[in-house]
DNA sequence: CGGTTCGTTGAGGCCCATCAATCTATGTGG
DNA sequence: CCACATAGATTGATGGGCCTCAACGAACCG
């Protein structure tokens, strides 16, 4: 999630991304932290997708989160030194990182900062809660639409009118989000390829009809907490004393 | 997940308790918080267990979080005024509350509350992603298996030699989590007690075989992130300015 | 005692996994 | 430039895990 622009004052975004180390660039597959295995840094994505992970003694793999570019791929990593589970790019991609006691310093400090990071553990929360509504209750249909509207609005930022975005997860990837086979994911594009809700053309993904497309999702992408300004209109930012 | 045990400092605790409102009694399905709706309020749960839960249009239910007596059922509240998801009691119980603003002063100005919550909050995250696992990727036997373990560890303490513990969930309650339906967590109840490996007399739950039970669940009580004094040797408490 | 909630068991069917094969890139070395 | 290897997408056949529908028993309670 997009930790920096949860930050809103210039002066404590200026003091975060200060200690931020320098850029790496990333293969496809490169581990950030390996599962079980501990972390001293936090990664900020600058390009390309990491996914959180977790998986069973028989190799089988569930993502339990996506980093999109901007967003922290390990937040968790700041409250245990063992976060158990693991966190991989998922396409190429350059990173930069904070050491976990630099960040932490600076929550501490900063309280700005250290709300910043509160709101996004719990933003990831309401995502991965989302993700278990579908994971225990929807078909596999509804899932994966759900998570091609979850998508388009991480990236392109809506859902309304026909949408055209580069979504670089494999068929194989996806079905690790959706506790799916590849075998299955692939029907299941067809089958909204043939309704005509959706086009693929090589990484490129359009969503012919959102409308359509969120109905049979269920997607309300109110737990995506997006402007939280409109969604909270009681309570006004106080500049002075910046709560949450 | 234990708000009040995370807060160290007799002082910060104390601050804490303090603003806390008068304890109220609920009777089961007590609905704490509207799904879609707003919570001024954070509740503590004093006795019984509720449950955080998010639901498709045709009823179907999936619960994404259990509060036991100590935890905290709606954190989210502190961050989002409209968290998305529902809390409501599973049991009859009793519960107290705390204002959100009076909350966010009191994370405002004690950096131990607050790094308290934060960690609450990635506590839950660990715990979703657990199930989430297990939603996507373990079988039903599986995934009751390790809900159990879970819940003798969040209950008693351990998983070490066979345990007894009170579990005063329905089969139904049991399914919504599990993303099951209660017929069908009847008959693996049943299978697990055919093995040998738990015994059930009313809402008492005994697990005769824990090895065995963990074995099959892939039980690693890990993500708990119990005791963290041990799990994180070299990084002890900065007694003076109490990062995390 | 009638009503309600919860647990239990059976029969049948569907959704999705499994296994397997083909096809299309894309890249790589000779 | 071609032979070959690899990763990923696609499609078919088959089976099983879990759902659905249905009924009944047990415990509790007003």
């Amino acid at each position: 999630m997009r930790l920096v622009s949860l930050i809103a004052s210039g002066e404590s975004r200026r003091a975060f991304t200060a200690t931020m180390l320098s850029a790496r660039p990333l293969t496809a597959h490169a581990e950030l932290v390996r599962e079980g295995g501990e972390a001293e840094k936090i990664y900020v994505l600058l390009e390309g997708w990491a996914g959180r992970y977790r998986t069973t003694r028989d190799g089988r793999r569930q993502i339990v989160g996506l980093a999109l570019p901007g967003d922290v791929a390990n937040l968790d990593s700041l409250a245990f030194a063992r976060p158990g589970f693991g966190v991989r790019m998922l396409t190429s991609g350059m990173t930069t990182s904070i050491g976990c006691d630099a960040a932490r310093a600076l929550a501490a400090s900063d309280l700005e900062i250290s709300h910043a990071i509160t709101r996004l553990g719990l933003l990831e929360n309401a995502i991965l809660s989302e993700w278990a509504l579908g994971l225990g209750r929807k078909s596999a249909e509804q899932r994966l639409a759900h998570l091609l509207c979850e998508l388009a609005v991480r990236v392109v930022g809506s859902t309304d009118g026909p949408i055209t975005f580069e979504l670089p997860l494999t068929q194989e990837q996806l079905a690790d989000v959706l506790g799916l086979t590849p075998v299955h994911v692939n029907r299941m594009l067809r089958q909204l390829r043939g309704k005509g809700q959706v086009e693929t053309a090589g990484r490129r993904m359009r969503i012919v009809d959102p409308e359509g497309l969120r109905a049979l999702a269920e997607f309300d992408p109110a737990y995506l907490h997006l402007e939280p300004a409109c969604r909270e209109p009681q309570r006004p930012r106080p500049s002075g004393n910046g709560v949450f």
